[in-house]
DNA sequence: ACGGGACTTTACCAGCGGGTATACTACCGA
DNA sequence: TCGGTAGTATACCCGCTGGTAAAGTCCCGT
C-alpha cells in the first residue's frame, strides 16, 4: 500500500531490501513450512510450536504474521487452490474440444497434487477448519469441480467425451487426481511429469467410449 | 474363551442372552458410533466424551471395552479393511479374466466406501494412529493394493487389460474409489449401486484401450 | 442371604497446545 | 540524540482431552 513507489521498488541495488517484500517472504516461509508439517504429521497433530521450531523462531513470532492456526491452514489451502485454478484456467482459455481442455486441466491438477500447497488441499478435511474458513474452502473447491463438470458437459456436446453422468464423472476423475497427494513421494520412482501424463491418458480413456 | 459351550450358545430360547455376545454387541456399537463421529468431525476433533455422550454412557464405560482411543480407531479401520477384502476375495475366487475380476473388485470396493467403516478407512490418515497401529494399518492397505495390482497384471497377460504401469494404474483407480468416501452422502441423489456401477464402467474404460 | 464379578458412574489428574501480556532489541526518520 | 515502530523472545494462562482411581450398583450362582 505504498503511495509513492521509490527507486527501491524497481532497483535491486537499493540500499535496503523492501521491508514489505521481506514481510511477505516471511509469511510465505511460514506457510510453506506449515503446509509441509501438516502434510507429514496431520493438521491437529502439528502444534504451532512445531512450526516455530522448524523455522528456528518462537511461537509469538508466527502470531505476529498470522492471527490463528486456522488462518494459516486456510491460507495454505487458498494458495493450493489458486495454483490449481491458475493451471486449469490457462488450459481452459486455450480452447479446443471439451476433451482437450479437460486433458489440460487434469494435467495441471495432477501436477499441483505433487506440491506442498496442493497436497494440503487434498489432505485437509472440512472438519479441520473453522466454520467460516470451511465455508470459503468448500466454495473454492466447488468452483474447481464446477469448472471440470462444465468442460465435461462441453465435451459431451461437441462429441469428444461420452459419459452418462457428468457430475459423477467429475467426482471420480478428481478423486483419482486428488488421491495422488496421498501416495506421491518426491523421491519415488516416478517423476511428476510421468504421473501427470499417465493420469491424463487413463482418465481420457475413462471419459471416452 | 469359554471352555464348555453350553446350550445358550446354540439355543435362541435360552433364558438369558449370551453375555459374551452382549459384550461384543456393545463393542460394535461403540465402534460404529465412533466411526460415524470420526467421519463427520474428524478423529482428533472427536473426544471420547463425544463418543460416550452419543451412546448415552460415560467415558469410563468405553474404556471398559477398549484400552485407548487409538485402539478404537484401529479397530474401525480393521473392520473396514476386512469388509473390502471380503468383497474382493469373493470376487477374485469367481475366476474369469483379469478385467472381469478387477471389475468385481472395484464394485465391492466402491460399495464399502459408502459405509461407516469403509469411509473411516479412506479418511484416516497414517498420522492419526500410533506407530504400531500405523504399521499394521499400512500393511493391511498395502495388501489390498497388491491384490488389485496383481489382478491388473493378470489382465495384462490374458489381454483383457492394457495399461503401461500396473502400479500407477492401481493407485489411480483406487484413488477414484477411495475418494467416494469424501463426497458420498446417504441422502444424496445417487444410490450406492448407481455409484458402484458407474465407477466400474469408467474404470473399465480407463483400464482398456 | 451372601459373595463375587461384570458393569457403570462420579470425580479427578496431568500434560499439551493455542493464544497472549509484556518486555526487549534494532532500525528508521526527524 | 531521540522517539516510534516492526519484530522477536520470555514467561505465562487456561481450557480441553486422554486416561484413571475408587466407589458403587446390579445380577448371578450358591
Amino acid at each position: 500500500m505504498r503511495i509513492q513507489p521509490g527507486p527501491s521498488d524497481i532497483s535491486p541495488w537499493s540500499d535496503r531490501p523492501d521491508p514489505e517484500a521481506e514481510r511477505e517472504a516471511k509469511r510465505r516461509a511460514v506457510l510453506r513450512m506449515a503446509a509441509r508439517l501438516f502434510n507429514e504429521n496431520g493438521f491437529r497433530a502439528t502444534s504451532m510450536e512445531d512450526v516455530a521450531t522448524a523455522l528456528q523462531v518462537t511461537k509469538p513470532t508466527i502470531y505476529h504474521y498470522f492471527a490463528s492456526k486456522d488462518e494459516i491452514l486456510f491460507e495454505c489451502v487458498r494458495v493450493g487452490l489458486a495454483q490449481i485454478r491458475e493451471g486449469t484456467e490457462k488450459a481452459a482459455e486455450r480452447g479446443g474440444t471439451g476433451l482437450e481442455r479437460v486433458q489440460d486441466m487434469i494435467h495441471a491438477y495432477a501436477l499441483a497434487m505433487t506440491e506442498d500447497f496442493g497436497i494440503c488441499v487434498s489432505r485437509t478435511g472440512d472438519a479441520e477448519l473453522s466454520p467460516e474458513s470451511r465455508a470459503k474452502f468448500r466454495a473454492l473447491k466447488r468452483e474447481i469441480d464446477d469448472i471440470m463438470r462444465t468442460i465435461i458437459e462441453d465435451g459431451i456436446e461437441d462429441g469428444s467425451i461420452r459419459v452418462e453422468d457428468p457430475q459423477l464423472a467429475t467426482f471420480l476423475v478428481s478423486g483419482a487426481i486428488n488421491w495422488i497427494a496421498r501416495w506421491f513421494r518426491p523421491d519415488g520412482p516416478r517423476s511428476r511429469a510421468e504421473i501427470a501424463d499417465t493420469a491424463v491418458a487413463m482418465m481420457t480413456r475413462a471419459l471416452t467410449a
